[in-house]
RNA sequence: GGCCCUAUCGUCUAGUGGUUAGGACACCAGGUUUUCAACCUGACGACCGGGGUUCGACUCCCCGUAGGGCCGCCA
């Protein structure tokens, strides 16, 4: 018989980064996960940053991580104040380690009175000779217990004598078993152990030792963390156990995996939220795919804004096994996302991408600001570099329009938009034939388009006006109504390439003029 | 090597003893398109193996097997 679930109320959990690299995706799926546990059950989310190895962690990778966070929506009622990062919100700071030094200072000293710690002067060659000689002899690799037993006299003399020395936590042998919320019951032989390190010194906490403390002392009542931190979790036990401390709930989440099923690394692509930024993932379609990996409601639903899947999380729907973070899926979900914006929001998205590849710039006439890719804030007017016109934001957001639906991610956008920015398109004769076309063919629509355009006038020039005249025509040269051999030509001729928009709207975008002259510039091909 | 976790279509998953094993992505075919995309329709495609328990196992138990994670003076 299970125990009867405890309610939930107001619960307190938290993301913990340590600034040692750029916000992983596998951070931010954690991060996501305790953010929609806190916000269903109405407790609170918290951020705490792991800056306890001043070698590796880096203000840069701190930015980097509440910038992506902040990014994704991902945002917590205590730590680092996200507008200025000076400061703290929440009454349990500091929330970065580096500054809670004097906390564990006094934990430690605590157990090292108590005995419950002790110094040890192993040096860290004879301890790794230690755990290989026990590896290859099929034991467990642990701490023989060499120091736990020194003479309190020979410690300070020691001590004194600047003995390099670290700090071990006499690790009780027991079975630890604590319920998971997610794995269920899960159990531990802690004499597998040996007497764990905790700190360098009293002054430098090792991880084990400083999350024990912080969850206490920030009142978390639920580590809801990857599952690579389950061996971690009867360590933490034991500490807690030792300091007097209540034991909060554990939730072990399934890890997301590479394509190969192996945790998932930088070996396998991007995996820092960055890279799906710069690529034009958008914010929304990010959360949404990651909230499904390992995760799912109680219906076939799969498109799902924040609040929603806020209503409808649950642990107890959490998957026990590891999950490929699939980009295919991905794709479609942001192209999803793409399609329903609206195309002013999307056109504001893109601009930055199209600045990037140069096919248009900004003109600052009035403090416009430019925030580049993912950024909000655009100006009013824009050139285009290779023709020297201006070219306002409604001109850009038609031709936003036209890929709308074909758009996976934003970063593609240049690539299929840059004939109209463009004065020359490069394109080869060949592109230009359809089925069984000749050069003489081809002349033959291309003049065939020319006489047809020549005669619009300017105010029918119109994407639905242009395509009765043309497909019209279209339908009676081709051989058994085939359109191809008049709108092939067409839309080679305006795009320069063999797969585009209609070549009508194309047309209305571009306009009388430069409609005329790219058909122009297709006959000098052949 | 030790300890721990996991196991349904290629992928993400539904399924909690009796189902034609459902959905989504991808893939394939057809429709619609001058093309691509989008959209619609359809097809393909899975319970790791072996023992139990049971009238009956994808579902429960055990043993294998496979995959993964962790074994730091990193977090």
């Amino acid at each position: 018989m299970e125990a009867i679930a405890k309610k939930i109320e107001n619960p307190r959990v938290r993301i913990a980064p340590s600034p040692t690299g750029f916000l992983h995706i596998g951070t931010v799926r954690t991060a996501l996960f305790n953010y929609l546990f806190a916000k269903k059950y109405n407790g609170s989310f918290i951020l705490r940053i792991e800056d306890t190895d001043l070698e590796r962690s880096k203000k840069e990778y701190e930015t980097d991580i509440i910038e992506g966070l902040k990014w994704l929506k991902v945002i917590w009622d205590e730590g680092i104040n996200p507008e200025k990062n000076d400061e703290y919100i929440g009454e349990y700071g500091p929330y970065r380690q580096s500054e809670r030094i004097g906390i564990y200072e006094s934990y430690i000293n605590k157990m090292l009175e108590q005995g419950t710690a002790y110094y040890c002067f192993c040096s860290k060659e004879d301890l790794e000779a230690q755990r290989q000689y026990q590896m290859s002899m099929g034991q467990a690799p642990k701490y023989s217990g060499k120091c736990s037993t020194l003479p309190k006299e020979t410690v300070e003399e020691y001590l004194k004598a600047g003995k390099p020395a670290v700090i071990r936590f006499r690790t009780p042998e027991k079975i630890v078993s604590f319920n998971d919320l997610i794995k269920g019951k899960v159990e531990f032989n802690t004499a597998l152990l040996g007497d764990m390190t905790i700190a360098k010194d009293t002054k430098t906490p090792l991880y084990n030792f400083a999350v024990v403390i912080d969850d206490f002392e920030m009142t978390i009542s639920h580590v809801i963390r990857g599952e690579d931190d389950l061996s971690n979790t009867p360590k933490q036990i034991l500490l807690q156990e030792a300091l007097g401390f209540p034991q909060p709930d554990y939730a072990h989440l399934s890890l997301l995996l590479g394509t190969d099923r192996s945790k998932l690394s930088k070996r396998h692509g991007a995996t820092s939220v960055n890279e799906y930024k710069e690529k034009g993932y958008l914010p929304e379609a990010m959360i949404n795919f990651m909230a499904f990996l390992g995760w799912n409601p109680d219906n076939e639903r799969e498109i799902y804004a924040i609040n929603h899947l806020i209503d409808e999380f649950s642990l107890e729907h959490c998957q026990k096994s590891g999950a490929i973070f699939n980009v295919q899926k991905l794709d479609w979900i942001n192209g999803f996302y793409i399609r329903n914006k609206s195309t002013k929001k999307l056109t504001e998205l893109c601009i930055p991408y199209l600045i990037e590849a140069n096919l248009i710039q900004p003109i600052f006439e009035t403090g416009g600001r430019l925030a580049g890719i993912g950024g909000m804030e655009i100006s009013e007017s824009y050139f285009i570099p290779e023709t020297k016109e201006k070219i306002d934001s409604i001109a850009i957001e038609n031709v936003i329009a036209l890929y709308q639906e074909r758009l996976k991610y934003l970063s593609e956008l240049p690539e299929l938009v840059d004939f109209f920015f463009k004065k020359d398109l490069d394109y080869t004769k060949d592109l230009l034939i359809w089925k069984t076309l000749t050069d003489n063919d081809i002349k033959t629509a291309l003049e065939a388009l020319e006489g047809l355009l020549e005669a619009v006038k300017p105010n029918d020039w119109s994407r639905t006006h242009l395509e009765e005249i043309l497909v019209a025509k279209a339908s009676e040269i081709g051989p058994e109504g085939d359109k191809g051999y008049l709108l092939w030509p067409l839309r080679v001729a305006l795009s320069g390439k063999k797969s585009s928009a209609p070549p009508f709207a194309i047309a209305e975008i571009l306009g009388k003029e430069k409609t005329l002259l790219r058909l122009k510039q297709a006959k000098e091909k052949l």
